[in-house]
DNA sequence: GGGTATTTGTCCGTATGTATG
DNA sequence: TCATACATACGGACAAATACC
């Protein structure tokens, strides 16, 4: 850049949209940088602009140029700059008017298949291939019953109720969806609170988050070994330090908890991922009564697929056995409506609450406002519930099936099972290489455990199991699969 | 709790979603404990339970109880069980069945009034009340034009489209969207840039916070003093350290900038919240600069409100001018389609890029995947252009009648008009609460300058006027008192 | 609005433990 | 010790009502 021509150069940008198809078609981008009082007068510079990028082939026959008030607007110059530009483009065939409607690049001289843009893209993310076998992730749900035509209803509907709901929430959540997660947490998990100590917020990993900002900085996080790795993720981002709590068959080790320096601990209680164990009550009195020992100790109680239990008695959520304000409760829709749908819930304790609402006094909640109102009106008709019933069946049947297909494989044995969308299957006899090797020989892309553990080593082989995702019709050729791989 | 007395003691939660009205009635959480093995059997706590539930009103006339199975899969219970206790209430008419329908509430015994739980809801948040006289708040846009059927419409189709989108998106945010903003970012703002660049997510202040994330703990962040007060909030929150640096009339100062001992600093360089400059090309560039000098030094441009500009030609955006890499480009739908659309973007470079995609693994977007897809058809098909083409022609007019009728007002002066959806009012003559005492006698709520600043004392007094939210129909009545209000 | 799948009260056979004779 | 009755708890089958598409 020449340092004095600076003061003639104003650079202008082209304003514009394509009217598009939504496709693979590669993107293009257009974009002028005009220079006024230079010696190219800047119609001439309008017109070598276009004329090289239609024979180029960036702007292909037939489609739509903008229009000369588009132009004008966007470029901030006089419409009569644009339209002698169009005139000579139009006077040499390079596009074409056509009144009252716009002006449309001619057919005459484009080149077969557009000269690419000078800066190359960068390395491309492979995108997400469909998987073709089964899918045995622990991330994937079943979709296939998502009530799709309440779902359009209730948005139509929620669209069209008010133009209230395009202006700013509450930071915390719309009231409507609030009042209707107080209730159910009331009903299905004995967490007694008010609409006002929840925050709905754009996922658990966004909550979690949040969440750790409102606990001070000195904090030290527990967190389960094996446990749920995207936590330690999330804290060691915003520059906590976390310990590695060892379990047992009833979830964390309080013994453990007492040893380490930790203040706040994070918990799956009610099926604990991966190990899938289930808390019982006791461990929850313990862990509670180490909270409620220093001021500032709290429980994270994740209450991950506690909306599907398939054995026993529902044990009450840490939250519901709360009396001290030690527990923040959360949960989300991903795993019982859909990944998509980024909703996630947590109810603060008072003085988290009042943190909450002094750092976040200018922001919004992350959850668009249209979603927010239809999950309510889901969860008020009963939708969601009715839902959430099929989807327990669905799950229960599915998981019946497994166990019977794995049941009667030696050296095998299966824990975990108990509720949730995954199971463990443990082999002493291998290790756990060999059996996602023979796994893999099946076409199966299964997780081993260790990669969700920190120190814990697992005797013998181990495998975490997903099976919210897998298809009923691919069912009984993913148990025919994992039996040939497990014998 | 006794101790010993634990091993017969199963708690037993009450699963059940009732078939309620939306509205304002209070929130009944509904909880059973359940004790198996005991001297009494668990149809006659059931029972019990129930009666005393109605009894006290919980549960009123006509209300619908849960189905048999509902409560024998949520209690984990018998059918048997929960047929006998509704056996006993129907029988002495606290229910009454309706074959194939379900049990209702019975008429009889129900109090005045429910009594009140034991536990009181904690103090209540107010709720915003609807403002009665015009909006002039910078936070609020205009959502009169807001394409409701076309965002239907989309909607809809996008639900139909597949169960694909239920499942787990891109973590950066859906292909189609990423590619239709590279588009929109290239034509109207010059930002060359492929779709694998760009990270959408829930809002700008959860965007802006995870690009602070992604900076090295060490950073020091440069913020305009005057400036968006939500961004220091964000920074200080995640323990960055922050620093003001003051404006001029071409924004940001690069002599204070480098003064200090800020690595990254935050500029909105297109209309500068809140004094309304516009960046020259000559700041941009010397921003630039400096921000080239070092290897850690960022730029983060938002680009606030770029989309609405009534005077001159537009200028490049700083991404745009950016050939080393330094610049972090973020906007928002937030202004441009409304508050309650919770999507943010934000352009990253290559290295930043990289600690991203390490840092978030496991992570999805935090955007529905569903409005995102409906965001990228609206851009497709053009609606979007098209509206934000209405959206200018309206704020311009209405900016003009403010103007006017600001215009022929002694000892007051206007500045940062010249986009955007807010503008200053200056008097020499009378201090800040001077002036928003006058205007809140008009019943006028108006901001001072003041708020936005950290060291900035203004010469005399300063009103921040935002216009997005005016109502067209009180536009007149705006002026006349604010004529009143300044004279 | 109409066809289909699911939900729901009802009825009924079964199992287990306890009290009674 | 054994037979019987009863109380309590469990789950399958059926047809109507309802929800969903």
């Amino acid at each position: 850049m020449i340092i004095g021509a600076n003061w003639h150069c104003v650079y202008i940008q082209f304003y514009y949209f394509l009217r598009g198809q939504i496709g693979g078609e590669t993107v293009q981008n257009l974009s002028i940088t005009l220079e006024s009082g230079g010696k190219t007068p800047m119609y001439e510079q309008l017109y070598r602009y276009f004329a090289a990028e239609i024979a180029r082939g960036h702007i292909r026959p037939g489609e739509k140029l903008p229009s000369k008030r588009a132009l004008q607007e966007g470029l901030g110059i006089s419409r009569s700059t644009v339209e002698t530009a169009y005139g000579l483009l139009a006077a040499e065939g390079y596009i074409e008017a056509r009144p009252r409607s716009g002006y449309y690049c001619g057919d005459l001289v484009a080149p077969a298949s557009p000269e690419p843009r000078s800066r190359p893209a960068p390395e491309r993310e492979p995108e997400r291939q469909p998987p073709r076998g089964p899918d045995f992730s622990t991330a994937s749900v079943d979709v296939s019953q998502f009530p799709y035509a309440t779902w359009a209803k209730l948005n139509k509907e929620v669209v069209y109720s008010s133009p209230e709901l395009l202006r700013r929430g509450h930071r915390q959540g719309d009231l409507p969806l609030r009042r209707a997660l107080a209730r159910m947490l009331g009903e299905t998990r004995g967490v007694r609170c008010a609409p006002e100590d929840i925050v709905v917020g754009a996922g658990m990993e966004y909550l979690t988050g949040l969440i750790l900002q409102l606990l001070p900085e000195a904090t030290v996080l527990g967190l389960e070994d094996p446990g749920y790795t995207a936590m330690a993720d999330t804290a060691l981002a915003l520059g906590r330090q976390v310990r590695y709590i060892p379990l047992d068959e009833a979830g964390m080790r309080e013994d453990e908890l007492r040893k380490s320096d930790v203040n706040v601990c994070y918990v799956t209680p009610s099926h604990q991922f991966p190990m899938g164990v289930t808390m019982p009550a006791s461990r929850r009195s313990r862990i509670l009564r180490w909270a409620s020992e220093e001021p500032d100790r709290y429980v994270i109680e994740d209450d991950y697929d506690s909306e599907f239990r398939y054995v026993g008695r529902p044990i009450p959520s840490l939250k519901s056995m709360d009396d001290r304000g030690r527990v923040i409760y959360v949960g989300t829709f991903s795993r019982s409506l859909a990944p998509s749908i980024r909703v996630a819930y947590a109810v603060l304790p008072g003085p988290l609450l009042a943190k909450y609402r002094a750092l976040s006094a200018h922001r919004l909640s992350t959850v668009s406002r249209y979603e927010q109102a239809v999950l309510a009106l889901l969860m008020d008709t009963g939708v969601y519930g009715r839902y959430l019933r099929r989807l327990t069946g669905l799950y229960a049947r599915r998981r019946a099936r497994l166990l019977a297909a794995l049941g009667d494989i030696p050296g095998i044995e299966v824990s975990g099972d108990g509720g949730g969308m995954h199971f463990l299957i443990m082999s002493r006899e291998r290790t756990e290489p060999e059996l996602l090797e023979s796994a893999l020989e099946q076409g199966l892309d299964l997780a081993g455990l260790s990669r969700y553990c920190h120190r814990y080593e697992p005797e013998g082989g181990c495998l975490v199991l997903g099976y919210g995702g897998v298809e009923e019709a691919q069912l009984s050729d993913a148990c025919e699969r994992l039996r040939r791989a497990l014998k």
